[in-house]
DNA sequence: ACTAAGTGGAGGAAATTCCTCCAGTACTTG
DNA sequence: CAAGTACTGGAGGAATTTCCTCCACTTAGT
């Protein structure tokens, strides 16, 4: 493969994060080209289906959040609370409930290596939370999916998000979620896990 | 008006704040008859545009949150504690998230009425949450626009949501969101005041 | 400098959504 | 209970959006 190719392609699967976090999976395809600055034959060249391409952006992300959670394990021997912000800081960033859409909507054949990844990534993030848990720093009465989801739901697209003046609204929001998430917050009702979701 | 015309147009205010919420603000609107289970043509009837259709649900919405928060309020005195579950528990039950769209894609030429009755309920609602607050409930460092806000982006339609095994989520995340509002959880950055918004 | 890999975007096909029209249905009133 | 009129449903053509192929042209790599 090309290497100008390659670089495009790369572009393509972070514009169309970008674009499925902001307007949806249904967003059209068009407009991710547009948004990575290339032609729509270039699009579908190396993703004959919107599938193809969804499952590209799940891969990428799914990957990074896993990085992400493998350095943070890393430096919770040092200073945890800041390790765990810094996670959660950079999962805000990366806008993973663009991801929703495209895991569940077709779980089942799921091709084996994007489930491969949601296997690793969902073990180290788990990996990370009983750490923290075990800690006293996050509460005992939640499982790891149901913070990834909040984040998801917290930062998943929305019209008052392109207006300037509440530009400052999801991360204090994020905020209020996280202070729900330390130990001496009031107990929660039982959670039901879930089978299926993002992590 | 006719008695079973007028039935009709209300029922069809519900089902299109159900499918907005579900499917967003850009909906077809044959969605919308067919949720109603009515015809394309009575919808068109009663509401020649979507903005029409928009701000009837909005207005019948807004009443509801502002007759709850009114509700709370006078259960105050006697038990704060639950009048603010049982308000919580009804605004997440009415799906405000689908209302944010209508509000905000055309704030400045929104009908008179609607405008007044999202000035009673915003005045309302701010109300109940100052109460609270002095009553040592509510953390201080945030204002009603966020709780409200919190509470419109955590019920917002989902992929998920149609799957049983995640019913449980939105409510489980609603009690993390309310934990992280209690006075004892650790400070918030400080805010910066939305213009815009649902409330 | 040559060649094969790669590109953009025009534009017809396909799908979706809009919205009118009118023959027919069923409240209401006397 | 009959008459009249307010009201209904949904077919279907127009308008819009989205898809996706095709090919003349460009450019990276050797």
């Amino acid at each position: 493969m090309r290497a100008d190719a390659l670089e495009r392609r790369n572009t393509l699967i972070k514009a169309a994060r970008a674009v499925f976090a902001d307007r949806g999976h249904d967003a059209p395809l068009d407009a991710i080209a547009a948004q990575a600055g290339v032609g729509i034959a270039t699009l579908y060249r190396n993703f004959p289906s919107r599938d193809d391409l969804a499952h590209a952006v799940a891969r990428t992300t799914l990957a990074e959040v896993r990085e992400l959670a493998a350095r943070a394990l890393d430096e919770c021997g040092d200073e945890p609370e800041a390790a765990w912000r810094r996670f959660v800081e950079a999962v805000v960033e990366l806008r993973m409930g663009a991801l929703v859409p495209a895991l569940v909507n077709s779980l089942d054949e799921l091709p084996p290596d994007v489930r491969d990844t949601r296997e690793q990534t969902k073990a180290t993030v788990t990996e990370l939370i009983h750490r923290l848990q075990g800690l006293g720093l996050l509460r005992e009465d939640i499982v790891p999916l149901e913070i990834i989801m909040g984040i998801a739901m917290l930062t998943r697209p929305h019209v008052l998000m392109f207006e300037d003046t509440t530009a400052n609204l999801v991360p204090r929001l994020i905020a209020v979620f996280l202070a729900g998430l330390r130990p001496d917050g009031v107990p929660l009702p039982p959670p039901i896990l879930p089978e299926t979701a993002v992590l």
